[in-house]
DNA sequence: CTCTAAGTATACCAATCTGTATATTTTTTA
DNA sequence: TAAAAAATATACAGATTGGTATACTTAGAG
C-alpha cells in the first residue's frame, strides 16, 4: 500500500518538487506551467496530479521543502564558520554573502511567492511567516547564548538587515549588501553589549 | 498630431496606467490580463495597444509612473514631518510606517516585478535599480546635510533597514518593523556622529 | 501468483492568455 | 468645416493554461 519505505523514500514526488523549485526560482510561480514542471521532472502530468491535488499544493510543498533544506544548511554553515555564539552572530552575514554569490540566487522565494499570491491568507503566507520566524528565533538564540542584552529586539533588528540585504542583492545583482549589513550588525551588537 | 497638450495631458493613457497599477498591486503582474486592465480602465483593448505596444511596455510605464509619484510624495512627507536634516533622517521611518499602515500596501512593487520577470536584464530590472538608487541618494543627502560622517555608507545601511522593514511588514502584515528599523537607525546614526 | 497502487502515453476540455482585424464613431486640430 | 487621430464595438486567432479521461504497463507486497 504505502510504497514510501526504505531508502528511496520519495522518488517521483521529490523529483517533481526539485524540478518545480528550479523553475520557480528562475521565472516565478505563475509563469511556470504544470506541463513544464512534469516535463522537467521526467514524469507524466498524471503523476504530478497523483502526488499533488493542485498546482497550489505543489507550490506549498516546494516552499516547505525549500524552507527546511535551506535553513538547515544555513545553520550548519554558520556553525562551521565560527565557534562561539558571539562570532556566529556575525558569521551569519558571511553565509548570507555566500548565498548571494551562488549561481542559484534570485532573491527570496517566499517573498516572491507572497507577491504573486497575496490573498492566500491561510497557506502560502503562513509558510512564509513561519520560515522567517524560525530564522529570527535562531538568531535570537545566538544572541542569548552570547549573553547579549535584549536578545529578542536585537535579533529582530538583525533580521531587518538580513532581509534588506537580500532585497538589495537581488536588485543590484551584487553581494556587497551582505558586507554592509555585517558592518551595521557590528554596531548594533556593540551597542547591545554596552548598554 | 500630438494631442498631449494643455491641461488634461493624458486621459486614457493615465487611466490605463492607474488601473494597471491597482490590479498589479493586488495580485501581481502575470496573473492580471490585459482584458482585465482595459476593462477596469473603462477602455477598449485596442486603445490599450494603441498606447502601449505590449503588456511589458505597460508594466514598465506603470513602474515609472509609480516610481516618480511615490518617491515625490515620500520626500514631501519627510520634509513635512521634520525641520532639519538630522530629524528628517529619522522621520523617514515614520513615513515608512505610515505607508505600511495604508490600505494599499502590499510590499514593494519593484521587488515583486523583478521576482516575476527576472531575466529582463534591460528594462524592468534597471527601472527598479534606478528607483532604489534615487531613494538612497536622497537619504545620503539628508545625512550629508546633517553633517554626519561617512554619509554614503550610512545611507546604504539605512537603506538596508528600510528594505528589510518593507519585507517584514509584508510578511507579517504589520507596521512594527518600521518602529524597529527606526530604533536600529538611531544607533547607526549615533555611532556615525561620534566616530 | 495475484492484486493493487503507481506509473506511462496520449488525447482532450474549457477557459484564458496576448495580440490583431475590421468597420464605425467620436474628438481634435488645423 | 474637412482631414486626421483616437476611440469604440466586436470578433477572432493561435497558443497556453490547469486539470481530467482512457487505456495500458510496470512493479511491489501479501
Amino acid at each position: 500500500m504505502d510504497r514510501e519505505v526504505g531508502v528511496a523514500q520519495s522518488s517521483k514526488r521529490e523529483q517533481l518538487i526539485q524540478a518545480a523549485l528550479e523553475l520557480f526560482s528562475l521565472t516565478g510561480y505563475s509563469t511556470v506551467g504544470v506541463n513544464a514542471i512534469s516535463e522537467k521532472a521526467g514524469v507524466t502530468k498524471k503523476t504530478l496530479y497523483h502526488h499533488f491535488k493542485s498546482k497550489e499544493e505543489l507550490i506549498l510543498a516546494v516552499l516547505r521543502y525549500y524552507d527546511e533544506r535551506s535553513r538547515n544548511s544555513f545553520m550548519r554553515s554558520v556553525e562551521e564558520k565560527a565557534e562561539n555564539s558571539q562570532e556566529r552572530l556575525l558569521a551569519v552575514f558571511d553565509v548570507v554573502e555566500e548565498w548571494f554569490n551562488s549561481k542559484n540566487f534570485s532573491g527570496c522565494l517566499f517573498v516572491s511567492a507572497m507577491g504573486e499570491y497575496p490573498e492566500e491568507g491561510a497557506s502560502i503566507r503562513s509558510v512564509c511567516q513561519e520560515s522567517k520566524l524560525m530564522t529570527q528565533k535562531y538568531i535570537q538564540s545566538l544572541a542569548e547564548n552570547a549573553g547579549l542584552q535584549d536578545a529578542r529586539e536585537l535579533s529582530e533588528q538583525l533580521m531587518l538587515l538580513i532581509e534588506g540585504s537580500i532585497t538589495m542583492a537581488q536588485v543590484n545583482n551584487s553581494s556587497l549588501s551582505a558586507v554592509r549589513a555585517k558592518k551595521a550588525a557590528k554596531v548594533l551588537i556593540q551597542s547591545s553589549v554596552s548598554p
